[in-house]
DNA sequence: CTGTATCCCAATTGATACTG
DNA sequence: CAGTATCAATTGGGATACAG
C-alpha cells in the first residue's frame, strides 16, 4: 500500500485505484472470476510467477477490503478456498469498460510509443 | 513500470492497468483534465508532494504513451506546457465509471475493513 | 496443504543540490 | 523556469526453508 501518502492531490479516483489496481490484484480477481472458488495452490499455479508470501499478502488485502472471501475448512490436510464476493464481482462492468478502452485505444498507445522512440 | 513481469497471468486488463494506473498517473491526468494546459511548476504545486525528478519521469511516460502532450517554448526563461491529448481525454468515461463505482461501493469497502480489523 | 519466517536484492522514491 | 545529477532511504518482491 505505497500509494496512500497523498490526500492533497484531490484526485477523486485515487482511493479506488489504490484498492482495485494495486499490484497483483487484477490478476487475482480475474483468476477468481474466471475459474470460480479455488484453493490457495490452484491460485498459486495459475499466477505462475507469484510466491506464496506475496500471494498471501495480496489475498489478505483483498479479503480485508471485502472483495474476496476466504473459507477455512478444518481438515487434515487443511483446505482453504477463496472466492470473489458480490462486492468484488461488482467490479465486472468496470473491467469490461477497461477492456473496451483497451481494444479501442491500445493500438494508438503503441503507435505513440513507436513515434516517441523514433523521434 | 514494475508491473511488466508477467504475461502468464493472462489477465486481459493487465496491459491497460500498467499504462493508466501506474503511480502518479491518475493525479497527473486529473490535474491536466481539470485545469487544462499548464506549466511544469503549476503541476508540481498542484501535486504538492511530488518531486521534480518523479514528475518528469511520469510526464515522460505519459508523453510516450500519447496521453499527454508537451510543448516547449524557446523563450527566456523557458516555458513548457503540458496538456492532455485526445487519447488521454478518451479515458474520461472510464474515470467517471470509476467514480460511480466508488460512490456506490467504497462505503462497503470501509465497512469490510472495519469488520476485518475488529475480528 | 496453507501458509509464516528470514534473508536478500532490486527497484522506486525522495532529498538535495545544481545547470542551461 | 524546467529540469538533471547524485546519493540516501525505503520498500516491495523473490528465494528458500520451515511450521501447523
Amino acid at each position: 500500500m505505497q500509494r496512500s501518502a497523498n490526500p492533497e492531490t484531490a484526485c477523486p479516483v485515487a482511493p479506488v485505484v489504490e484498492i482495485v489496481f494495486s499490484r497483483w490484484t487484477t490478476p487475482i480477481l480475474w483468476a477468481l472470476h474466471q475459474h470460480g472458488r479455488q484453493r490457495f495452490v490452484e491460485l498459486q499455479h495459475r499466477l505462475s510467477s507469484i510466491t506464496p508470501k506475496v500471494l498471501t499478502q495480496r489475498l489478505r488485502q483483498l479479503e480485508r477490503d471485502g472483495l474476496v472471501a476466504r473459507t477455512y475448512h478444518a481438515e487434515v490436510p487443511p483446505r482453504v478456498e477463496y472466492e470473489i464476493t458480490e462486492l468484488g464481482a461488482s467490479l465486472g462492468p468496470l473491467f469490461a469498460h477497461l477492456n473496451t478502452w483497451a481494444d479501442a485505444h491500445l493500438p494508438a498507445v503503441e503507435r505513440a510509443r513507436s513515434a516517441y522512440d523514433a523521434g
